[in-house]
DNA sequence: GCCAACGTTGGC
DNA sequence: GCCAACGTTGGC
């Protein structure tokens, strides 16, 4: 059981789109960069829990909670040349890059602002909080999850 | 809009 | 293999 950090862009892909999506499910395409690859290929599998996180927004804050329900597989939007995510490089052989599909547990009463996980010393140490990161999806411990989840409800 | 941080690219 | 240039991310 892993836990994750999914990170995005609310005009991109917001947690209201999630919920509006069929099963309130959707694949989360588009990662190109290969530590986030590795973890979505070799180490997110289904029944992982992940914190839904908006970036590029005001302000920035955790606003849910996701599950894993399919293991790594090749990101399909790679070979197609209409997509924003197209990559020239990648062939159905080798697909390069990789995703998985979310599922939406529960949107948070309230959202838990990047203000206020920084305010906590537990989170200290989430590579959220961490200079330059810049990961659109990573690991964060058991404790990590559960105190934002307990600041979100 | 600015800029720091970081990943990638490509010339050598 | 080095590293400068460039593009992107994302908080502020």
């Amino acid at each position: 059981m892993n836990y994750w950090l999914f990170k995005s862009e609310p005009l991109a892909f917001s947690i209201d789109d999630l919920e509006k999506s069929e099963n309130q499910t959707t694949y989360w395409d588009g990662i190109r960069n290969y530590q986030a690859r590795n973890f979505l290929r070799d180490t997110a599998k289904p029944g992982d829990l992940g914190i839904y996180y908006h970036s590029n927004s005001e302000p920035p804050a955790a606003v849910g909670t996701v599950t894993v329900v399919s293991e790594g597989y090749p990101d399909f939007t790679a070979l197609d040349p209409n997509s924003d995510y197209y990559d020239p490089a990648c062939t159905e052989e080798k697909p390069v890059w990789y995703m998985v599909d979310i599922k939406l547990l529960k949107k948070f009463k309230k959202p838990v602002t990047l203000p206020e996980i920084k305010s906590k010393d537990i989170l200290a140490n989430c590579r959220l909080v961490a200079k330059g990161n810049r990961l659109s999806v990573f690991p964060v411990t058991e404790e990590e999850f559960n105190e934002i989840v307990r600041l979100g409800e």
